[in-house]
DNA sequence: CCAATTTACCTAACAGTGTTCGGTTTTGAG
DNA sequence: CTCAAAACCGAACACTGTTAGGTAAATTGG
């Protein structure tokens, strides 16, 4: 018998293997052994569907990092895991990135987020925005360098450099500056952020 | 008679109409009075059509900033431009974002933002980081602010602040902390970037 | 200026999509 | 064992992108 979880994953596992794109209802139903109308006994639509296996990669994100006041190392965390949890699966990056499953546990997350950020000095209103440039980089690291082919800015330095481009490395080569590239963003970003947080302490001091 | 530019400018002002589901072969044939196979005579396929739309967005990316061998201020205007242009068709962010239109247009300006780097005295392995860096921070802004609705962060401010929060203004404020997070981002990101260099130029002295 | 050819357009269709309706089968509770 | 609720299926609807083949219009060559 089908079950709301044994959809979700043979869905998620399609995706992985065959792209987005080759996920519908009636290759979902088959993969099953089952008509497609009968996937809607268990998921209303199919972006219910997507939603709820977006709120699954979601759920592998570690927002324990802020335990001790540490916000650097919180967000150092975060971030990278939630990048982890969106390269573990390429295909559906563009779907975790276009909403935030459910509500309920993104809340949650955001809240952890939040409160670790204020707990460590942060003024709200700042904590939110922490919180929101974090998820800008991280999201757009994995849209640009998972859910995409060759990028142009690595095409750019290949031309560049042909030496540094045996051809048939182009692929793991971009993967690694998309990795230094990232690491780049989120380390100046925190050290800027440093130097912001001195100075807000310096105002109200 | 139809024309390349006119279709482009139909699909486009359609999406910015009704939205990017809303964009169908027929429909947009309808709107130019014409029937849906007629468009196959000027475009190969509908994706054709979209980076198509997606390159003509992009080409109001300014890249000029860095022409005076300032690269703080050649990112800002990079980076500022970039969000306007895809502020501007909310709807079509997935696409620009999934793919840079054409080839050859996306290669010139990343070699504008890479030479302007280099030529102020950045290595070219960093540039091509900073370059990649700078456009995660944009296109995630863009993802998170203008491709969906209310954002899981200003949740979380709301319910902390509820006297911030008259209902009716939550979509303007979402719109202003969305903002400032992107200029808090930029400006982080820049500080901590300014270090970088500082310490490089210290290493190779 | 007419003839020939290319181009633009249309009608019709194909294969596929998400989803719904109505009916049948299976399941589990009383 | 009965009966109601849930799960499943077959068929259909209204759509989608795209193509084949035919007709009309525009452009080119003589």
């Amino acid at each position: 018998m089908l079950s709301v979880t044994g959809i979700r994953s043979a869905a998620l596992a399609l995706v992985d293997r065959d792209g987005l794109e080759s996920l519908s209802m009636r290759r979902l139903a088959q993969e099953l052994d089952v008509q497609a109308a009968s996937l809607y006994s268990h998921y209303r639509t199919k972006e219910d569907l997507l939603a709820d296996i977006a709120n699954e990669i979601m759920a592998e994100v570690d927002v324990s990092g802020f335990a001790y006041g540490d916000w650097r190392h919180g967000l150092t965390v975060w971030a990278r895991s939630f990048r982890a949890a969106l390269a573990a699966h390429p295909n559906l990056v563009p779907v975790v990135a276009a909403g935030p499953g459910r509500r309920e546990a993104a809340l949650r997350r955001a809240d952890a987020v939040h409160g670790g950020l204020v707990a460590a000095g942060w003024p709200p209103r700042h904590a939110t925005m922490i919180g929101a440039s974090t998820k800008y980089l991280v999201v757009g690291a994995a849209i640009n360098s998972f859910a995409r082919g060759f990028d142009a800015d690595v095409q750019v330095y290949r031309d560049r450099y042909p030496n540094l481009s045996q051809a048939h490395r182009l692929a793991e080569h971009a993967a690694e500056i998309d990795d230094a590239s990232f690491e780049l963003a989120l380390s100046a970003f925190l050290d800027g952020l440093g130097h912001t947080l001195a100075a807000l302490d310096g105002e109200t001091r």
